[in-house]
DNA sequence: CGCGAGTTTGAATCGACTCAATATACGTGG
DNA sequence: CCACGTATATTGAGTCGATTCAAACTCGCG
């Protein structure tokens, strides 16, 4: 998080836009007709690129943009009565900026765990197609409600749970995540480094270390730094939706 | 949560409708002109009275309308894949179904923990209002983020910190809550079981019950059942902001 | 090659959980 | 209105898990 700045990538085919864009399905263009989808790639701005540690937007910044997370892997920290915490973790797939629509400013610091790839939707332009989308307007607010529930749940869950669950949690939503976007879903590069991981789940990184260290004796995993390779997902499952604590006896 | 229904209350002043609501600068009426106001009331069904127990909508229940709590206390339960989280306390002030728009079923069940009393925003029309008043629908978007943002941060926070600090945490949001609607920070019922606030906060009853113990003895507070007297904010504030653990050396 | 960030391992402490038993409050029907 | 039964709260003892602290280790990068 050292230097800030947003650099145009020259790598991605930018003719095309999002009517051939691999994440199609999953961004806020999926069920649009195709002269729709035009529509909204013609207000995408050039696509993003982050080197590792560039910041793409700082908390306190005004609100520009909502941005679709095309590839890598970003991280968002919220500074809060002199206390940081890390509140997301940005894969392949996402949108980054659902919570500052309608606010002045960002209500957190994003930045790039490693390189990464995004698009820019200025969200002045957005609003204009909005208005006469309706659909795209509703395909957005489904997201947004979407994710709004599913936090808080994963987050609930972990409230209650040991540091084993918690971790077998994190990893499968990382997992799906990646499944759904084409990716290997037992094969992955996580270049989340443990501390992170802690804070995310809030443990400490000795627990999130010794975990990792308990599965891969149980054979549920191989970890080797920050790639990760799953083994038994049932497994795996299991421990995640258990609390991981005795059975309280009815 | 044994009978279902929608009572309408008879005791509320009906015809003035949202310009004179003790609530217009919290709800999303915050801001809007007079005459804007008054084609928000034009919607607002009549007001809705809930006795304790009574459910507002279930889990899966088709998505139709936002609802505003006017008075009483609610809280909102999630079932996923078998286990039952308790995912919202809702308190005077705020806006229920915020995490549902753009959906067909609401995600999840609200039900009153004692008398409650809501306003009822048929979407459909708020909606078609919103057409007509982008403001309205900035308004809205607002809160949204800024609850999304909100939760998120003190989740987040809770999963650090011991039971001392997420009691100190429930309990000062609780406080707020009342105090920014006009009720006392420091004196209020809250109508929540021990083993409630404890899966909120991911704790066993007896814990919950054991903290509020020592913060009894340390004239913290003073609770009767469900009555408390909080005695000391400062003191709670330090509790709540450490994580209750001690200091990680640098 | 060496430095530093990140990671691993171990020992001791403290906190929250489970389990069980008791006490209190609350609503219902006699 | 009181007595009862159930739901909710309290209290105590023992166990297990995550934390703190310290030290050694490994990897990537200049």
């Amino acid at each position: 998080m050292t230097s800030r700045g947003k650099y145009v990538y020259g790598g991605l085919e930018s003719g095309t836009g999002c009517l051939s864009c691999y994440l199609n399905a999953l961004c806020i263009a999926e069920e649009l007709l195709p002269e729709e989808t035009l529509l909204l790639s013609e207000i995408v701005a050039p696509p993003i690129r982050l080197e590792k540690r560039q910041v793409l937007y700082r908390q306190e910044a005004p609100f520009t943009s909502l941005y679709v997370v095309r590839t890598g892997c970003l991280k968002q920290e919220t500074v809060v009565e002199s206390e940081q915490l890390l509140t997301a973790i940005w894969l392949p797939g996402s949108i980054i900026g659902c919570d500052t629509i309608g606010l002045e400013h960002y209500p957190s610091t994003v930045s790039a765990l490693d390189t990464a790839t995004l698009c820019e939707l200025p969200f002045e332009r957005l609003e204009a197609v909005m208005q006469r989308l309706p659909k795209l307007r509703r395909r957005l607010q489904r997201t947004i409600s979407r994710s709004m529930q599913q936090e808080r749940m994963s987050l609930q869950r972990l409230l209650s749970r040991t540091a084993e669950a918690r971790m077998a949690c994190f990893l499968l939503a990382v997992s799906d995540c990646f499944h759904r976007r084409g990716y290997s879903p037992t094969h992955f590069r996580l270049p989340v480094s443990r501390n992170d991981i802690g804070s995310y789940l809030g443990l400490t990184q000795e627990t999130v270390g010794r975990t990792l260290a308990t599965y891969q004796a149980q054979r549920l995993l191989r970890v080797t730094g920050r790639d990760y390779q799953l083994l038994d997902l049932v497994r795996l499952e299991r421990l995640a939706s258990s609390t991981g604590r005795r059975q309280k006896r009815p």
